[in-house]
RNA sequence: GUGAGUGUAGCUCAGUUGGUUAGAGCAUCGGGUUGUGGUUCCGAGGGUCGUGGGUUCGAUUCCCAUCAUUCACCCCA
């Protein structure tokens, strides 16, 4: 038997209603916001993934889907949303027009990573992208989507805060990290490689003697430029204004090399070890690294398989009618009057001719709203027998007043 | 990439200290006398016990390998 390949599922009958209901209702959420929805290629050449999330990030270094296409391009599978789309804004000169724009997806994205609980190889993520909206109240506003829409799935969470800073900032910061970092030999070895090329990812070590260490290490949240330092309070301030419970982490760093200022994290506690839900922030200079004109940059993405562990799904209530015939004679007749319901009307038929009580049993399992039945003396009446499975009302009626409910 | 656990019916699992026809619940299908569902009762179908090899008179059971899967590390949404 071909199965699936590994940490690749199939999306089927509750897991693709749930996913349906899942994006539907974050990109109503995300249209309210003023963002339209872009669908971006999932197979781009790699070195976009390479310049933009960072050669030094794992995503890149060892878990991307890329090979050499027909053509000798070197092309992968996108492993994340941001990068696409940025190259598609790029693309269309939208940087050059120095036009707003805000842009929500969702869809598959792959990383070649051994599967767990909460994650897959190929995986699905909802995310948004505002382009060219430097005020940081667009940085709150992006927060308090995402918090609306884990609402209203009655999802539990618990935000996290940072400020990466800037390019007046930063830089001085890192030189400083990595000169505590050179007194430092009892470092774990993964942290020494991130010492040259990714040191602020050691802030993030979940190793515990680093962080022991890493207690006295310099925080780029002490050294901020004063514009940064002022955007983060202001960011705090308005969070606070519409009662966003968050805190502040000063050792969050986010995975992907793009980021910059603000960085947040949203974390459940019910979903296992994998248990970021929600990811984002700014990456203002992420679209000149693309070669694109000076534009900033905000976003967020949603793990969806993550979240539909979390979300609680409306009780399915029946609906539509379900058609089976009594005698032989009424076999294609029930066929006919079915194809016609199924003009306007959510309409199941059973082929074989069956007893009422069969007839009944299956209409209630599919959870059915209405049994229509025919038999010997509907046939001979021309009447139609209908059962409202709810209210258990039964009477006969004409396929004309039927065909017209 | 590393570690641990698990693979028996469509699903959830029991079981065999190695020995004739491998069990349960749920699900499916049929029935409980003339055309009334979600409850109940009776019955039926369905398994080369993940795959390959080894030990043995004999393996679903023990050993090895392999594949799949789960969880954790790592990474991240």
């Amino acid at each position: 038997m071909i199965q699936s390949l590994r940490g690749m599922k199939d999306l089927l009958a509750d897991e693709s209603e749930r996913y349906i209901y899942f994006v539907e209702n974050c990109s109503k959420i995300a249209k309210n916001y003023g963002f339209s929805y872009v669908e971006t290629p999932i197979l781009e050449e790699t070195a976009l993934f390479k310049r933009s999330v960072g050669e030094s990030s794992d995503i890149v270094g060892k878990e991307m889907y890329q090979f050499t296409d027909k053509g000798g391009n070197d092309v992968c599978m996108r492993p994340e949303g941001t990068a696409g789309v940025v190259r598609a804004f790029i693309q269309k000169k939208y940087d050059k027009a120095k036009v707003q724009k805000k842009f929500f997806y969702y869809g598959p994205m792959f990383r070649y990573e051994r599967p767990q609980k909460g994650r897959l190889r190929e995986f699905h993520q909802f995310g948004v992208e505002s382009f060219n909206q430097p005020n940081i109240k667009e940085d709150a506003a992006i927060i308090l989507m995402l918090k609306e829409i884990l609402e209203f799935f009655g999802i539990g969470y618990k935000l996290e805060l940072n400020s990466l800073g800037c390019t007046a900032c930063m830089p001085p910061y890192k030189e400083n990290l990595v000169n505590f970092l050179k007194n430092e030999d009892e470092i774990c070895d993964d942290c020494k490689r991130r010492r040259d090329t990714n040191p602020i990812r050691v802030l993030d070590c979940k190793n515990q003697n680093c962080q022991d260490i890493y207690a006295n290490a310099p925080l780029l949240l002490d050294n901020l430029c004063p514009t940064c330092r002022d955007e983060f309070e202001q960011l705090k301030n308005i969070l606070d204004d519409f009662d966003v419970n968050y805190t502040v982490n000063p050792k969050l760093v986010r995975g992907l090399d793009y980021y910059n200022k603000t960085a947040f994290e949203f974390v459940s506690d019910d979903i296992g070890a994998q248990s970021a839900i929600a990811g984002g922030g700014r990456y203002d200079k992420l679209v000149e690294y693309l070669d694109g004109k000076p534009t900033t940059g905000i976003g967020f993405a949603m793990g969806i398989e993550r979240l539909m562990e979390l979300i609680v799904m409306p009780e399915p209530k029946r609906k539509g009618y379900y058609v089976g015939a009594l005698c032989d004679e009424a076999l294609d007749i029930s066929f006919k009057l079915a194809t016609k319901m199924r003009k306007n009307k959510i309409t199941t038929i059973n082929y074989d001719k069956k007893s009422l009580k069969a007839h009944l049993k299956n209409a209630d399992k599919q959870n059915a709203k209405y049994c229509v039945c025919i038999g010997e003396d509907e046939l001979q009446k021309d009447l139609l027998w209908i059962k409202d499975l709810e209210t258990k009302e039964e009477k006969s009626i004409t396929q004309e007043e039927l065909l017209g409910r």
